[in-house]
DNA sequence: TTGTAGGCGTTATCAA
DNA sequence: TTGATAACGCCTACAA
């Protein structure tokens, strides 16, 4: 707590340098960057008054130009589609934790999906002199958005993406996760599953369509092409496909509702037709939500922790840009999901 | 679409300066910096010449550099305790979109509320040397943290937060929101109207409670404040004070449930003790969320535009920034909010 | 129309 | 131990 007056409640315009410090201290610039940056060799005496004279202007160095000598802006970009997307809120927030405890600043971009802004985003981090990116882009191969990640050439880790050519990618083990969820409802006895979710061309979704294929064929069963619908991630989607799958001539008796914000639209398409789950499909969402947990009955889900993938991905980033870790090299982590059991499920005689 | 191999894919370190570009394109480096600029004078052959040596090199200018010599860093930064709350994603989402159309950076931080990060991160952004700041404190009066803001000398705007030094803030009409809620209750008979709620010591709790008592008293009724549980935002509080509240010997008839993860709590709790809404107590909740709609009766909620909020912030900040507003004028910008009446309130015989 | 040089706020090297 | 001074990457008078 500072005794004297501050000078700078008087001075609003931020324009302090070292010099002004340095005038103030009596001392020259040299040595108040030395005292600031902990140099050893500094005199007690003087040490004290440049922190007599910082204290009593109010001076903070200035990051810009320590960063621009540095060659290293010590800060990280990450790319999604929507912040008002809770994943990528609590992905936002793991990688924060450990990247603000190292010192560096997490600065987070919304895309609303369109290639384009990736683009422009990219070349944005790029021009402020980002050390590293986070990304999750709508389309993993998308050329446009491709070439400007290339251009971009920085320490990257991919979020719940994978690229063609290669790299850090973090995820969740869909696959895994997708094979229990429809273990658990073959052993209900449920033959014809269907499928809503997003994420054409991100590997999530082929993840999740491999584990669905897989656990049938494991299990002697096909997959009905026409119970899949894998064309967006917005509620009013999964709002329709359901309907559209209820009103088949042979409707599915279990339904994975993979991703946020799809299960207010299967729930309210539901409701709107007069069905109710378990009773007249089963039902597994993605993503353990408060609506999977308060609707009623409550939601079997298929859980994982966003935010340790966000510290994940800002660890591995950090390896990378601190030279622990060859950018070049290939390598896939994958977080565990867990099956959460709850009442939406029932077993059928098949 | 560069038809030459692009030489940065062989160059990873982003170490070109206009320096490389200029003697890639046989010109002075002040003449690059005009094409870049677009100040008029520079013929085209030579324009053409710059620009094909950058697309050649694939160099961006340095933003930090450039933000240096014009002491302007373009960024704002957003501070708020945590961006899992939907509502401070969608206030970020809503401020990204006029920021970056303006073309500045906007950064956010999670301060979990403690008052040390918010001093901290404070700090942060100064020596970022942010052109302004979004802030929405835990405590309004909380000395540290007013002072860290003092020290900061920024332009500012509070978000749903006001200061006793005045300055810009802007928040949801929460009196007028609360009135008209507490107006309905009332219409339908009810008497003992409790309210659950955090965040005291800020304008948001004042102007609820205010809202609560004006309305009451403008019906000659009075507040029983044993039925105001005002401590906390979590979902955990929410779920014990519901349970307390039942427990009283004159339960209150009529519950606000202020908050967003308050909610899932207030259900929980009526949920575990098997009574039921409308029938045993009647609600109504702040903030228009997934879970209200899909809850079961559908929840009467205050609705208000969290992205109008982030829009209108960053706007009264811009035009600070901007000169075209005095950052030292006191003023108040609000939001309205509608009653969005849905099952979960029925009308009792008093 | 183009080039040169000084300055923005730091850090780091080299003398003193 | 401290002080000058040259970078860092860019912009912009001023000169050519």
């Amino acid at each position: 707590m500072p005794k004297k007056k501050n000078i700078a409640d008087r001075v609003p315009q931020n324009r302090l340098t070292v010099q002004d410090v340095a005038r103030h201290a009596g001392v020259s610039i040299g040595t108040v960057s030395r005292v600031i940056n902990n140099v050893p060799g500094v005199t007690p005496a003087v040490s004290m008054k440049v922190r007599a004279a910082i204290e009593d202007l109010g001076w903070t160095p200035n990051l810009a130009a320590q960063n621009i000598r540095s060659s290293s802006s010590r800060m990280i970009g990450f790319i999604f589609s929507d912040i008002r997307n809770s994943l990528y809120a609590r992905m936002t927030k793991g990688a924060e934790e450990v990247l603000t405890a190292k010192g560096y600043l997490l600065v987070t971009a919304s895309s609303d999906g369109k290639p384009e802004r990736e683009v422009a985003l990219l070349e944005l981090f790029k021009a402020r002199r980002a050390d590293g990116m986070i990304l999750t882009v709508e389309d993993e191969s998308n050329p446009l958005v491709n070439e400007a990640i290339a251009r971009a050439s920085m320490p990257r880790v991919m979020m719940e993406r994978e690229l063609a050519i290669g790299g850090t990618s973090v995820g969740a083990d869909h696959y895994r996760g997708t094979r229990q969820a429809v273990s658990y409802l073959i052993g209900l006895g449920h033959r014809r599953i269907a499928m809503i979710a997003g994420g054409r061309g991100t590997r999530v979704a082929r993840d999740r369509q491999r584990g669905l294929e897989d656990e049938m064929a494991a299990h002697g069963l096909a997959v009905d092409p026409d119970l899949l619908r894998l064309d967006s991630f917005a509620s009013e989607y999964a709002y329709r496909q359901t309907q559209l799958l209820l009103e088949l001539e042979q409707p599915p008796t279990a339904l994975l509702s993979f991703g946020v914000r799809l299960l207010p639209g299967v729930i309210s398409a539901l409701r709107t037709m007069g069905r109710s789950y378990p009773e007249d499909i089963s039902l597994i969402c993605s993503n353990d939500t408060d609506l999977a947990t308060i609707a009623s009955p409550a939601i079997t889900a298929i859980r994982y922790d966003a935010m340790t993938l966000g510290r994940v991905a800002a660890e591995t980033l950090l390896d990378q840009i601190e030279g622990r870790l060859d950018p070049e090299r290939t390598q896939r982590i994958e977080i565990v999901t867990e099956l959460v059991l709850r009442d939406s499920c029932r077993a059928i005689s098949g």
